[in-house]
DNA sequence: CCCTATAGGCGTACGGCATACGCTTACGAT
DNA sequence: ATCGTAAGCGTATGCCGTACGCCTATAGGG
């Protein structure tokens, strides 16, 4: 009988995105919002209740583009918990911006849980139960969350590691540094997340 | 020749970080800081340019705490490990509200670097060269940054985990999810440190 | 075809934030 | 006693999120 909407969450969700992805995080506003869809600030509480509902809105449309589906049975466990966690890698690394979101509402995105689920199913297929199962699941969301901020804060190839490099007094840590340049981000990440399946899968990758 | 100042800067870390741990991290702003030191706002400008260096010299004040000093030598090198980061987890987990300024400001943190120096000694010890180094110290480090936020975030004992227990169409997880009553947080972090220091040693925590 | 209930959309206003700018004032060296 | 310097403060600006109340477009019933 009323009046239709004129905006659908996704527009909306959208609209933020555009405005992250061009003024960074800091540029998120209501107001900002607003004027990306070409409507007035108070218009978006008709759409939301306050700002974070905004920013989970964001989120989800961004992890929904997570692809949840198992891969090919035929591959070595290790190898399809690494095609998992690098399709969440893809994804919240090409908008690098809304990390924090991310994290700070991770525990509300649906999508996060059913990305987690065939993760689940793996490790229960290599062999770990209960107590070992759990560890090892957020052990890799732990690894995944700290090393896509640690790349995003401070590139291994970034300034901040030459000024380390620099440092005599640090003499192992500036040594370490000075290999960095050899080590590309992928390589990193990768690495990084070849030693803890490892460690899962109790060194002989079985 | 003028007028003395009247303040230190552990004063100001001081009075910041009260007013963190009163209020939380929301409740910092250089008004309650102003106020908690009795100052007018204006004043805290001769101290500091700006808001994040306040946030600086907070962060710098608690990370000076963590003990750099290098374990006893006679302790097997994964332990040793062990024993760094959990001095790190200490001390930030004593403090949660600021994890969000660390992650941000970690790079700028000098105590970081000198708590670094040994974890990448000990690597260097256990056969770790060049670029193995590299991905085996950032793996550490994206391993406890990450850990640290899932802890304070989302406890694993949490009621977030209940509600993934509960979600039948997700089978895997939340058969995991029923479990995490019986792992402790300690447990959990340890655990996981355990996973990446076995793929580290090669699976033989040699 | 008009009427009207309903919800969409908007304008204003409030309190809080960081901080630029300029003034006053306490102080130590002379 | 005087004076240069820097400490500390008051005011003002332009952001922010959002509470509240108004006006109006619209679709269904008459």
């Amino acid at each position: 009988m009323p009046r239709p909407r004129s905006l659908t969450p996704e527009q909306l969700a959208t609209a933020a995105l555009a405005v992250i992805d061009r003024d960074g995080l800091a540029g998120l506003s209501m107001r900002a919002v607003a004027q990306e869809i070409g409507m007035s600030t108070m218009g978006l509480y008709r759409y939301v209740d306050d700002r974070g509902e905004l920013e989970q809105l964001v989120i989800d449309r961004v992890l929904d583009t997570v692809d949840p589906v198992p891969p090919d049975q035929d591959r070595p466990w290790h190898e399809r918990i690494e095609i998992m966690v690098e399709r969440l890698r893809g994804v919240v690394g090409s908008h690098p911006w809304l990390v924090p979101l991310i994290i700070a509402h991770r525990h509300r995105s649906v999508a996060i849980l059913r990305w987690s689920e065939p993760l689940a199913a793996i490790l229960a297929e290599a062999g770990l139960d209960g107590g070992e199962r759990v560890i090892a699941l957020r052990s890799l969301l732990a690894y995944v969350v700290g090393a896509i901020q640690l790349e995003q804060l401070g590139p291994l190839a970034g300034a901040g590691t030459q000024v380390i490099a620099d440092r005599a007094e640090l003499p192992y840590l500036s040594e370490t540094a000075r290999h960095a340049h050899d080590v590309t981000t992928d390589e990193e990440f990768r690495g990084g997340l070849a030693l803890l399946l490892r460690g899962i899968g109790g060194g002989d990758m079985r």
